[in-house]
DNA sequence: AGCCAGGCTAAGA
DNA sequence: TCTTAGCATGGC
């Protein structure tokens, strides 16, 4: 596959939907290129490809087969999880829609400011400002012929001016990212901690970082710290919750939400929340399907 | 050319 | 405690 390393292969005794996975508005930094995608695990370029039953890659730095497997959720039963989720009719059609869809375990610095970068903005702008934001503040690697830029450290982050921020798109959010870099790097949060903490702690420790509300809390726990149970609440979701679960005549609190949610869904609803997401802005409205 | 986007903050009721 | 204007910017 191009790298100056040997392409490794393991074995899916599940499926695996690289496009529903990648790029389902989970991850930002995914680029596909043929049957191939380029992104990073732990921080480090990688080039993948999927079969039917198996899944290859190449990376900068070798990435042992643990790591892949810990990324893209294969070290537990993806059927037998979903199996644990409580029946429900439209998240039935969804997951039959896009199974092998897996929630990733990103990392958890890079989904913060991943996602206090996504507030009132696009997928595609969100992209791009996450690239010309490696561009100006990233680790240069070459790899595969081409220069790759890893995402900025905290410090690095930390030490750009607004105006080199701005300059990516940011707008208002520059401010945000500045200050969630500064308070990473002098250790007033630790990223990495969360998933380690009771979920309503590691969200209170979110939460109070400026330009995070509940949403983007709760997009930081459930994609980068392994916290099933967050329940982010975007238009998307508002829209299929209204259209689907429950019709208040007010706009709903992103706590009441999340109660209806946990109420329906367990332990597990932010799982169930990524699949009806998905869905919803991919195919429409969510259909029940037919038993 | 507007409209809208994986929202948040601060001000006012 | 619950609403709402304003916010920067770029895709579409």
């Amino acid at each position: 596959m191009g790298g100056e390393n040997e392409a490794q292969t393991l074995l899916l005794h599940e499926t695996l939907d690289l496009d529903a996975t990648l790029y389902s508005g989970q991850a930002f930094r995914w680029r596909r290129d043929g049957a191939r995608h380029r992104g990073f695990i732990d921080n480090t370029p990688v080039i993948l490809e999927a079969g039917a039953d198996w899944l290859k890659w190449v990376a900068k730095t070798p990435i042992h087969e643990e790591r892949i497997r810990h990324y893209f959720r294969l070290d537990t039963s993806h059927t037998e999880f979903l199996e644990q989720m409580p029946h429900d009719p439209f998240l039935s059609r969804a997951i039959r829609h896009f199974a092998g869809l897996r929630l990733l375990r990103q990392d958890p610095w890079e989904a913060l400011i991943s996602f206090i970068i996504s507030q009132n903005s696009n997928e595609a702008k969100i992209r791009s400002s996450i690239e010309r934001l490696a561009h100006i503040a990233g680790a240069a690697v070459d790899f595969a012929g081409e220069r790759w830029r890893l995402f900025p450290a905290p410090a690095a982050l930390a030490s750009l001016t607004l105006a080199d921020l701005r300059s990516t798109g940011l707008g208002y959010r520059a401010e945000y990212v500045r200050e969630a870099a500064r308070r990473v790097e002098r250790g007033a949060l630790a990223p990495h901690a969360l998933s380690n903490l009771p979920y309503e702690e590691a969200f209170a420790n979110v939460l109070a970082l400026p330009g995070v509300g509940e949403k983007v809390a709760d997009c930081v726990l459930l994609y980068g710290c392994d916290h099933l149970q967050a329940f982010p609440t975007d238009v998307w979701v508002r829209r299929f919750m209204q259209e689907t679960y429950y019709r208040p005549r007010r706009r709903p609190s992103h706590e009441r939400l999340q109660r209806v949610a946990w109420k329906r869904f367990g332990p597990m609803a932010g799982y169930a929340q990524h699949y009806l997401f998905h869905y919803r802005r991919a195919v429409g409205r969510l259909e029940a399907s037919p038993s």
